[in-house]
DNA sequence: ACATCTGTTATAAGATTACTATAACAGATA
DNA sequence: TATCTGTTATAGTAATCTTATAACAGATGT
């Protein structure tokens, strides 16, 4: 899977490196049981640290994306336990909902821009 | 209007108070024209120091939701130009859609949550 | 004129976080 | 045995967050 990871970015590497890896496995880049990287091999191809890469993927276990495997390295594992609440999803919405409206972004558009997200992915997993 | 700050958040202080504050804008407790508290005043009552709520300040001026005026301070004034596009607030999306979805929230709930969030709000702005 | 209120700026210091670097360890694999 | 995994330790640099003290210029009300 391609990872882009933006330089200038002000968002910290690692949680680049994160969402990246959750949007891959939304889209079914990456599925059930499959293997990441390995650290160093993913820290290499980036061009960035291997404790970098191996903070993100302390929080993908910590938030229950992977489970890692001595031998296999971090596998990709659902843990709907560890992950986060709808309560905070719920929280992260209302922030972006309150800055579209003040954009003046009706209800509907946000209907249409979340079906399009979907349609832009041909549907997430 | 209230503003809640959460000490023990891992999220900026001055972050918390910028959502907080877009939050208030959206929700119209704070309506076009109306004056935030001086900087001063508001670190008072929140108990942190002026610099933090400056910054907070700052950065609303910065992002369009504000103007400072050196007689009233600062005056809730948005500004569509400089706020956030679409673009963004759809790649802020995008990850919350991924998460959600590795969570096996469907689209629907999705939209339902989105709903839920507008009438919490007894519709926003 | 005077005191008092605004935001703004400068400087500094402490704490925490982000990232890199080097190195070593234990377990699994071939 | 050599090589691959993640993990841990230690250390250093840089950046960010928060606080602190202080001063400045413009506006306000007395």
């Amino acid at each position: 899977m391609i990872i882009k990871i933006d330089f200038n970015s002000e968002e910290a590497l690692y949680l680049q490196l994160r969402n990246q890896i959750i949007l891959g496995i939304a889209t079914s880049q990456y599925r059930e049981g499959d293997s990441l990287p390995s650290v160093r091999q993913l820290a290499d191809t980036i061009g960035i640290n291997m404790h970098t890469v191996n903070k993100a993927y302390t929080i993908l276990k910590q938030e229950g994306y992977v489970k890692v495997d001595r031998r296999r390295g971090a596998v990709i594992a659902i843990d709907l336990d560890k992950m986060c609440t709808l309560e905070e999803l719920k929280e992260e919405l209302r922030v972006i909902l309150a800055k579209s409206s003040c954009k003046n972004i009706t209800r509907d558009e946000i209907h249409a821009l979340i079906d399009e997200i979907y349609e832009d992915y041909g549907g997430l997993r």
